[in-house]
DNA sequence: TGTACATCAGTGAACGCGCGTTCACTGATGTAC
DNA sequence: TGTACATCAGTGAACGCGCGTTCACTGATGTAC
């Protein structure tokens, strides 16, 4: 996370001690600040004056990489969004490929996704960005997560079955709304009684995910 | 909500035109313009002065009536959890008594709630109150809300069946999170697409609380 | 290889602003006699 | 019923602060010749 950045270009050029001009690399490293922010204040406590002065930076460098306040901000959003994605696809490639497997691997890497990096969750998911629709490459990010999610229910859909609700998306709906939630909570810090360790959360987050699917098996899943 | 809470004694002894030197309910009328401010800056935008400016007073006058920002916030909080349950037991007491009728209005009443009331819900699981335990009643009013839900569940235990998960806790927080996963997207707008209507609402209520339900059933409930 | 120069990524001072909270105060209220 | 007075719920000015953003600037970089 703290790790430095800077190319090893400049670092051959400049003696470790010495303060460079130019930092190398920014833009990174201004990402990096704004999450260690939103960890410690919450996404509405994060100022570009001090994510500046975490960067080690005057309060208007971040101009040069970011439009504002809201630019960073749809920034650290976009990049959440697209490591959530490669998460879900990740674990959906380590499943043995059938619909039942990936749902369960999706919806817990969905959960664990939000308690490894709840800095990101609450930017992704906050109130900060007050229209996506300004960030189109923020709502494509948003977009393709959420497509995973889609695909890996209708993927799962048995026409066969009876009873319930039928709809897809309400399906989608209902299947993302467990996992949110679930995420929520955790990140939120409601649920710190009950998942102290890793082995708590996994046991959790697979028993959540099974309710959920054996809900939806009842629904032409 | 903006209704006037002047005691009627107030109201006799004032012509209506003048501004009264005290104000006759203050306290009141902080908490409402506190909501009012949250449903458009969210919790973290909200400010003390404007909250007093909202209310037509003094930006000194709140702290004859709250310790102060954090005060304030907790005080809507509580109230909010306060008409949580209230809205929860009544759902409840509409039903024919039985466990899955009243499982079903609990989850149903818990997402209206916060489809209904988001600055109330923002609040009471927003992050601008940094430590719960630092305001017992807030932190009481919320163990009885969940208390609700945990019961519902409890009354449900069906120990004949078999299959999945028994642990009582994991399965309250699996309900639990399914409508605060519904109810949190909600809030959010993630969902501004699906639940344009109050007809839309409660299919997408009813689905999901239908989906966790069957779900549940199967887990010695 | 050396140099002139355009471009880029920073600086740091300044702007106007709204914030939370404290303070000494004052006007209104209600109660004891 | 009238009045003195304690209490209460407001006022408004002031404090020090950090904020987002703009501005003219300057030092570093890399490229053309």
């Amino acid at each position: 996370m703290t790790v430095s950045n800077k190319s090893s270009a400049a670092l051959k050029r400049k003696s470790p001690g010495k303060r460079a001009y130019h930092h190398g690399n920014l833009r990174r490293a201004l990402l990096d600040a704004a999450l260690a922010m939103v960890e410690k204040e919450g996404p509405r406590g994060v100022s570009l004056r001090a994510v500046a002065r975490f960067a080690g930076v005057s309060p208007a460098a971040p101009y040069r990489h970011f439009a504002g306040k809201e630019g960073l901000l749809a920034a650290v959003a976009e990049e959440g969004f697209r490591a959530l994605e490669s998460k879900m696809r990740a674990a959906c490639g380590e499943t043995d490929g059938l619909a039942l497997a990936e749902f369960r691997a999706i919806g817990y890497a969905y959960v664990r996704f939000a308690a490894s990096n709840p800095s990101h969750f609450r930017v992704m998911f906050g109130p900060e960005i007050s229209d996506k629709s300004e960030h189109p490459s923020l709502r494509e990010a948003s977009d393709k997560a959420s497509q995973i999610i889609a695909d890996a229910i209708a993927k799962c859909q048995r026409p066969d079955l009876e009873g319930g609700d039928t709809d897809p998306h309400r399906l989608f709906i209902s299947a993302w709304a467990t996992f949110h939630g679930l995420a929520t909570l955790i990140v939120d810090g409601q649920l710190s009684d009950s998942v102290g360790s890793d082995a708590e959360l996994e046991a959790l987050g697979n028993s959540v995910t099974d309710v959920i699917y054996r809900g939806l098996s009842f629904s032409g899943l």
